[in-house]
DNA sequence: CGACACACCTGGATGC
DNA sequence: TGCATCCAGGTGTGTC
């Protein structure tokens, strides 16, 4: 489920409950996940006290003096602050147990997430190539301008190239290009200067209102799957088909575009 | 380099 | 009810 919002989301809802507490015990039930968990995982986290849990695009890290746990949710992962007593269920495959009797739990059914262990994480493979923070001062609409110059790649698939900017996944993708006004099969290189501006204030906006929205259920976070409440109400296109534009009542329209199911209003965007 | 298809995996919804 | 089919919010990799 996670796109940026979700993982942020999961970010504020489990660093109170980490920093400060050592990890006595890492459990890893199953490391086949889209990479194998390193067989040294458990050794480089045990006994190391949570300075911050920060977050790199979709990647979550837990920081410790001598290194970082890098952790992807994938397509269906979720972490949850538990009780060590839990009992584990099928998908539940890591847990990171706290010297105060919670734990940490890593759930993912369909083990698209990773767990990776690196002391210098903005340097690691998975990291150091990732474009800017979409809401972090390195990302505007020049950049978007700039970069797509010449590119006959649609300008949805454009936009969720990590190399250009990280965190805009599928809905956003197209929930930012309805806010702009731009369709979404439209080439990159065909976009103006002018409407990349809009364009990335629109991605700015809606990511920030979609962690606006996934913060409301933070006071449940405890013992909750993590799972945020999901914006859904606020989606202005994506999974509407055949439903009316909510802002000219045209008819929102499903097409796939590189592969991924796209939502777009034709008449709004052009 | 850019564009694109494909791979990984499970579960839920839908249709017959 | 049972079974087949389709679809899913991510992203690294391989090929042309």
């Amino acid at each position: 489920m996670p796109e940026l919002p979700e993982v942020e989301t999961s970010r504020r809802g489990i660093e109170p409950y980490l920093v400060g507490h050592r990890i006595e015990k890492a459990e890893i039930r199953n490391r086949a996940l889209r990479w194998p968990i390193a067989r040294d995982f458990e050794r480089r986290i045990t006994g190391q006290p949570v300075d911050s849990v920060g977050r790199r695009a979709k990647y979550l890290l837990i920081n410790t003096a001598a290194g970082s746990a890098i952790l992807h949710l994938g397509m269906s992962g979720s972490v949850a602050i538990v009780p060590a007593s839990t009992p584990a269920g099928v998908h539940d495959h890591v847990d990171l147990v706290l010297d105060n009797g919670d734990m940490l739990r890593f759930r993912d059914p369909r083990r698209f997430g990773s767990l990776h262990w690196s002391k210098n994480p903005e340097q690691h493979k998975l990291l150091r190539d990732l474009g800017p923070e979409p809401l972090g001062n390195d990302f505007d609409g020049e950049r978007l301008w700039r970069l797509s110059r010449g590119r006959r790649v649609a300008v949805k698939p454009f936009i969720m190239n990590a190399a250009v900017v990280v965190g805009v996944g599928n809905i956003y993708a197209s929930e930012s290009l309805f806010i702009a006004g731009i369709n979404p099969r439209r080439q990159a290189g065909r976009v103006s200067r002018e409407r990349y501006e809009q364009l990335a204030n629109a991605i700015r906006e809606v990511l920030a209102r979609a962690i606006e929205a996934g913060g409301t259920t933070l006071r449940d976070f405890y013992g909750s799957d993590g799972e945020a409440g999901y914006f859904q109400q606020q989606l202005d296109v994506y999974g509407r088909e055949d439903e009316p534009c909510r802002r000219c009542n045209g008819t929102v329209r499903n097409i796939v575009l590189g592969q991924r199911a796209t939502y777009y209003c034709p008449s709004c965007q052009r």
